[in-house]
RNA sequence: GGGGCUAUCGUCUAGGGGUCAGGACACCGCCCUUUCACGGCGGUAACACGGGUUCAAAUCCCGUUAGCCCUACCA
């Protein structure tokens, strides 16, 4: 009977959600997700200049956005609750079950206190060091000079150290990289606990030890991190071993790297979360791309091996997920990629789903649009690679041209061309879909085609443009692009039925009047 | 310095003794076309290097090189 599986993710709040810290955060998330497990949220902030509440919040914000639901961390927005039976799940309010933790690894001698000073260990490292040997506290050279076994006296602060194997290997069975081993002799004692306030204080915890008691506290059963952990994790292990608790299995997940193949910094642009939100990308695209960087998702034993079967929906990741398919080492950023997935995601979303996400970056007047325009509107740019290219392109459906393409108009507005446009002006009833045809999903797409009247106010206004163009002679073309100029101040706008349906009769009129 | 991880097209990767080394993105070309796009079809392009083992190595072994991580009273 195995326990049910506990991922977490655990970010230090730094005033920003790292991408790399997301896909850390995704895989954990759809490790739990798949084995129906929980996932956890922890905030590390011992670090204490940066734990603001407004930092953490914009570490649940990310979360949030991303999709990547906690079950267990702190409440969105109430920085001072939090979910889970196993809180409070920032490191500074667990500080009670630190020391008492500690105290227990002092009372059974697998902790010691060290009070040794900074200055005395810089001197004893420097010895060693001109001997040409690595300085390591209480190993090799070193042994017998520091506090391990002295009786000493307890008036003075001390930090604390812990009494780490000295023979032997220690291995790290990984899920990803494989069998790990590391010689014991190449770590030494390290500090759990900083030098205290007084005498018999124990000070704040450090990093590798909190986790450990995090871990155990919280159940945790797959350690899913950045393998830049993966040498911290022998430390780990046995005080893992000295808490008497079992051990979690461990995955260290490659990380991600800028396109230059350097670590990913914000010199290669987006770092943060908050920049891919603002770029347009809808968080299931974020989501399939940041997941396909070092995993390989497995049909059948088989690798994906088509754009078709790129494009994978939560659930299939829930389902197809795998540790064992992941990658061992580290993958550069893939912003093309990203921006594909992006723009296939968008042209298969219906628009009722796109439209929360579009509206962020659509001008004020857009909530106040009726459903039937959205639809069309959103229909009419879905080509687009991203939110923002869609705003863009639909600029000209909320403000009137403030200038005119030179060129475009030399080549466009031309003489012929003026009467065709004055009969444009004219005509009247060509407004936007309604609703109900605007259910369909895709362009020609099966199903509902919505109210026969409706296709039948877009077939007569081609009728009308096509009957136009035969009384003077001209092609789709020249009136079209004319029509572009005059409504847009560009040549280039959405379908052109589209286009003046969107602008509606009596605007397509009051922009033309300036061209007759 | 010590310890650890990694190495297939430009990028993400499949492949784990015998393959014309496969796919996706990007790129290029053609087609479609009322603009821009979308879409369709096709193309260029890779096993880091050196030694082994083997009839046969991208695949196994050993080195080298390169990149990254840890080596803090940072996280």
């Amino acid at each position: 009977m195995s326990r049910q599986v506990v991922t977490r993710f655990a970010p230090s709040p730094t005033g920003m959600l790292h991408i790399g810290g997301v896909r850390t955060a995704l895989f954990s998330w759809l490790f739990a997700r798949k084995h129906g497990g929980r996932f956890i949220l922890r905030i590390e902030d011992t670090d204490l200049s940066r734990s603001t509440d407004d930092n953490i919040r914009i570490i649940e914000d990310g979360m949030a956005w991303c999709g990547l639901t906690w079950d267990e961390g702190p409440v969105l927005g109430d920085p001072g609750s939090w979910k889970g039976p196993n809180g409070p799940y920032r490191q500074m309010q667990r500080m009670e079950l630190y020391r008492a933790k500690i105290q227990e690894l002092l009372d059974k001698g697998l902790a010691y206190r060290c009070r040794c000073s900074r200055a005395a260990i810089e001197e004893r490292r420097k010895t060693v060091e001109a001997a040409g040997k690595v300085f390591q506290y209480n190993r090799g050279m070193d042994r017998g000079k520091g506090c391990a076994d002295a009786g000493h006296d307890a008036s003075e602060p001390a930090a604390i150290r812990f009494r780490m194997p000295e023979d032997g290997d220690i291995v790290v069975a990984d899920l990803i990289k494989g069998d790990t081993r590391f010689p014991a002799d190449s770590l030494d004692d390290w500090i759990i606990a900083r030098t205290g306030e007084g005498p018999g204080d124990i000070g704040v915890p450090t990093y590798n030890f909190c986790v450990v008691v995090d871990d155990t506290d919280m159940e945790v059963t797959h350690v899913i991190r950045g393998d830049d952990h993966l040498n911290n994790t022998p430390k780990q292990i046995p005080l893992f071993a000295a808490f008497g608790t079992g051990l979690p299995a461990f995955a260290h997940v490659p990380m991600i790297l800028g396109a230059d193949g350097a670590k990913l910094s914000k010199r290669h642009g987006a770092t943060s979360i908050t920049e891919y939100q603002a770029m347009g990308l809808l968080p299931s695209a974020v989501r399939l791309a940041l997941a396909r960087l070092s995993w390989t998702p497995k049909i059948d034993g088989r690798a994906v091996e088509s754009a078709e079967e790129e494009l994978l929906t939560d659930e299939q990741m829930i389902q197809l997920f795998d540790l064992a398919d992941c990658q061992k080492s580290a993958a550069r950023f893939d912003m093309d990629k990203l921006q594909w997935l992006n723009q296939k995601l968008i042209q298969r979303s219906p628009w009722q789903e796109l439209e929360p996400h579009l509206r962020p970056f659509m001008p004020e007047s857009w909530t106040s649009k009726p459903d039937a325009w959205k639809a069309q509107a959103i229909q009419a740019t879905q080509k687009g690679k991203s939110l923002t290219d869609m705003a863009e392109a639909l600029r000209f459906a909320f403000e009137r041209p403030a200038a005119f393409d030179e060129k475009a108009v030399e080549k466009f507005m031309t003489p012929a061309v003026k009467p065709a446009l004055r009969e444009v002006a004219a005509l009247t009833g060509y407004g936007h879909y309604s609703p109900g045809l605007a259910n369909r999903t895709g362009r020609e797409a099966d199903g509902p085609k919505g109210g026969a009247q409706e296709e039948h106010r877009h077939e007569a206004l081609e009728a009308a443009f096509t009957a136009i163009l035969e009384r003077h002679g001209l092609k789709t073309k020249d009136l079209a692009q004319a029509l572009r100029v005059a409504l847009c101040g560009s040549p280039v706008s959405p379908g052109i039925y589209d286009t003046l349906m969107l602008v509606g009769p009596d605007e397509v009129a009051a922009r033309l009047q300036r061209w007759l």
